[in-house]
DNA sequence: GTGGTCTAGACCGGGAGTCAGTCTAGACCA
DNA sequence: TGGTCTAGACTGACTCCCGGTCTAGACCAC
C-alpha cells in the first residue's frame, strides 16, 4: 500500500468518521477493524498508533458525540429570558424536531443503535450525556422552583432520574416504531405511552398538568406518519 | 477423556450452573467457552449438542434466572389479604431483604452483573422479568386503584416504568456502593437517593407520601453498614 | 446389527492486537 | 546550502485466541 502522510488531528478524525459510520450502520461488535482501516486506507499499524483498542476508539466516538449533542442543547438553552418550562420542553423537544426532520436517517439509525449488537456504544453516549447534561438540566430545574413551577426536593439529583427516563421512553420508541408500518394500530399506543411518560415527569418536578411536551403534536404526527 | 454418560437435563444444567457461576464471576463475553467446557469437563462436542451457540446458553441462563425471580414474587404475593402498597412494597423490599441476608454474594454479584462485560446479560434477564413481571404488578396497581390509594390514568403500562425506574435505582446503587468501603460519606448520598425513588414512585403512582418502601431502614443498614 | 443419541477432540475461519522495522518531514549544524 | 539526525507516522506479517464445525466412534434401545 502506498504511503501517505496527514495531520494527526486529520487521520484520527478519519479513522472516527469511517468508525462512526460503520458502527451505525452494523453496530460495533459486528465491525472488525479491519474493515474501519480498509475504508479509511490505513493499516493495522496506523489504526494502533491512533487507538490502543477497539474498545478505546469507541471511547473516543462516544466522547466526540456527546460533545456535539452537548454543544447543541447548550446553544439551544442559551435565552435567557425563557422560562423553566419552555426550557424543558426545548430540551426534549429539540431532539424530537431534529427527528422529524431527518425522518430516514433516524430510521436506519434506531435500527442500528437500539440493538443488541451496540449496547456498549449506547451505554457509553448514554452515561457521558448524562453525566454532561445533568447539570444543565439541574440549573433548568433550580430555575422552575424559583418561578414557583416546579416542587422537588432532590431538585440537584432528579435530572439523572429525568434522563433515565428520557432514555427509557427512547427504546420503548425504538421498540414499537419499526413495528408501525405492519401494525399500524401501534401508532395509539405509542401516543398513549407518550403521554405517560409527560405524566410521569409532571409528578417527579410537581410540574403543572399538561406542561411538559416531549414533542409537539405537530412533530409527533411528522414522525409516526 | 473417558465417556460418561448423564440424564439430558442433569447435563444441560451442569452446564448452566458452571456457565452461570463463570458468568457472574467474569462476564459474559470475558467468559470462553472452553472456560466453560472445562469446568464442566465435557468435550466442545457435548456442549453444541446441548446448546446451539453461546448466545443460545446465555438465552436459557437468562430464561432459568427469570423463572426463578419470578416463582419467588409469585410465592411471595401469594397473601390475598394483603393491601396494595404492602404488597408493592414486599415486591420492592423482598429483593432487598435477600440482598442483606447474602451481603457477601452480592457484592461480588454486583461487581460483575453491573460491569460492562455483561450489559448483553443483564439487558436479556432485565427484558425477561420485566415482560414476566409487569402483569404481576399491573394487577397490584389495580388493586390500588380499586382501593382508593393509587391514582393513575396508566394502570397497564404503569408497571414496566416502574420496572425501568427500579433498574435505574439498582444501577446508581451498584455505581455507588462499591465505592462506600472508601468513601463513607457516600452512604448519605445513597440514602438520598434512595428517597427520591421512593418520592418518584409514590408522586407517579398517586400513593400517599411515605407509603412506598424501597426496602426498610433496618434493612438498609444491614446492607450498606 | 442397526439407527439414534451422545461424546471426543482435531480442525477451521476470522478476529484483536503485536512487533520489528521502513519511510518522511523537518530541525539542526558545519 | 547540503548533510545528518530524530520523532513519529506508517506498514503488514505474525501470534494468539475464540466461537463454531465436523468426523469418527462409543453406547443404548430395540
Amino acid at each position: 500500500m502506498a504511503r501517505v502522510l496527514k495531520e494527526y488531528d486529520q487521520r484520527k478524525n478519519e479513522i472516527l468518521d469511517a468508525a462512526q459510520e460503520l458502527f451505525y450502520s452494523r453496530g460495533y461488535e459486528q465491525t472488525a477493524v479491519n474493515s474501519i482501516i480498509e475504508k479509511v486506507g490505513i493499516s493495522k499499524g496506523t489504526f494502533y498508533h491512533y487507538f490502543q483498542s477497539k474498545e478505546q476508539l469507541l471511547d473516543s466516538l462516544a466522547e466526540r458525540v456527546t460533545n456535539q449533542v452537548l454543544a447543541h442543547l447548550e446553544k439551544m438553552l442559551d435565552r435567557p429570558n425563557l422560562d423553566a418550562i419552555a426550557k424543558l420542553n426545548l430540551m426534549f423537544a429539540g431532539s424530537a424536531s431534529w427527528k422529524a426532520a431527518n425522518r430516514e436517517v433516524i430510521i436506519a439509525l434506531m435500527n442500528a443503535m437500539y440493538n443488541d449488537n451496540n449496547l456498549l456504544m449506547r451505554k457509553k453516549i448514554n452515561t457521558r450525556t448524562i453525566a454532561a447534561a445533568s447539570p444543565l438540566m439541574a440549573r433548568i430545574v433550580h430555575q422552575g422552583i424559583t418561578e414557583g413551577v416546579f416542587n422537588t426536593s432532590f431538585p440537584d439529583d432528579i435530572s439523572e432520574m429525568l434522563f433515565q427516563l428520557m432514555t427509557g421512553f427512547g427504546e420503548k420508541f425504538a421498540e414499537i416504531f419499526p413495528t408501525l408500518e405492519e401494525h399500524p394500530e401501534n401508532k395509539a399506543q405509542i401516543i398513549k405511552i407518550l403521554e405517560m411518560y409527560q405524566d410521569a415527569i409532571e409528578r417527579f418536578l410537581g410540574a403543572p398538568r399538561g406542561s411538559i411536551k416531549l414533542g409537539s403534536r405537530a412533530v409527533l404526527e411528522k414522525i409516526i406518519g
